[in-house]
DNA sequence: TAATATTGTTATGCATAATAACATAAATCA
DNA sequence: TGATTTATGTTATTATGCATAACAATATTA
């Protein structure tokens, strides 16, 4: 049972954040299963509670995925009655989208469980060094417009 | 216009994870593009150069996927000739998986590549600040099986 | 007013990832 | 030894994530 060597992916940093991203992923994934949440859905939720009235296109932006493939994720909360698609007056082409009651319920349930698991899960870490850690992913998210 | 409000999702490290990877994603599939291999055939055939003879049940294991889908990333490959699959003689189940000089050419071409298109992408940010980073997504990495 | 752009939508395809079920072969154990 | 269990690779199937093309309705602009 000779150990593989990884170590050419190793070099990539890319490869370091795929790793990491799917342990906290598989958590994240756990911890909204008994809400009946997944990552996308929950995102788009939290984001609507945070911004009530925004539209569609702009959610698409901030989440960073196309307009068609938020669709389905808008349709399933609206389905379950956590949110709302209103009509604008001033652009009738477009919906606003606003948290139910139960949506802002849920939300509130979620996110103590997300952050206490997330928490659990980075225990072992010191939080200056986490601090660290994000400022320089921040840097590598906006690497993306700045590149040559 | 107003700009739309993640800050609650910014509290959260997987969050920060998800967008930075994206980022590089993004730069890694157009910098395979022109070699024809996606980031699992990459991978893949990375991990067989690197550790030859090794069979798809270990690569399964340390590229963190299923042996299922495996199956087509190895088919794949051998069909275009990068990689070979051979019988073992001490076990008849299993194939030695094994890069053909074709397989070598590729991966040197395609490592000069990805290594250059990411240093290009992160050339903005210290060099020690990344190690730093490094180090800290291993911790998240290895959090997985220590968690109580 | 005519041409263009935006919003939400449907349809479609590709990539990633998980599970069940299976044949073959090896290992275990009784 | 023979019977049971386990491991390897495979097929089939499904769910999810993500991208593009095309479209109707509506707004914007030239």
């Amino acid at each position: 049972m000779t150990k593989i060597n990884d170590d050419t992916l190793r070099t990539f940093v890319g490869y370091h954040l795929k790793r990491s991203f799917n342990v906290i992923q598989s958590d994240l994934i756990e911890t909204l299963r008994p809400f009946d949440l997944r990552m996308l859905t929950y995102s788009a939720l939290v984001l609507i509670v945070d911004n009530p009235g925004l539209n569609q296109s702009r959610l698409s932006q901030i989440m960073d995925i196309e307009r068609p493939n938020l669709v389905v994720i808008i349709d399933e909360l609206e389905e379950r009655e956590l949110i709302t698609r209103e009509r604008v007056p001033t652009d009738r082409r477009s919906y606003a989208l606003h948290p139910t009651e139960a949506g802002r319920a849920l939300y509130r349930e979620t996110l103590d469980a997300v952050t206490q698991h997330e928490a659990k899960l980075l225990s072992g870490i010191a939080p200056e060094q986490l601090e660290q850690t994000i400022a320089t992913l921040k840097l590598i998210e906006s690497a993306k417009k700045g590149q040559a």
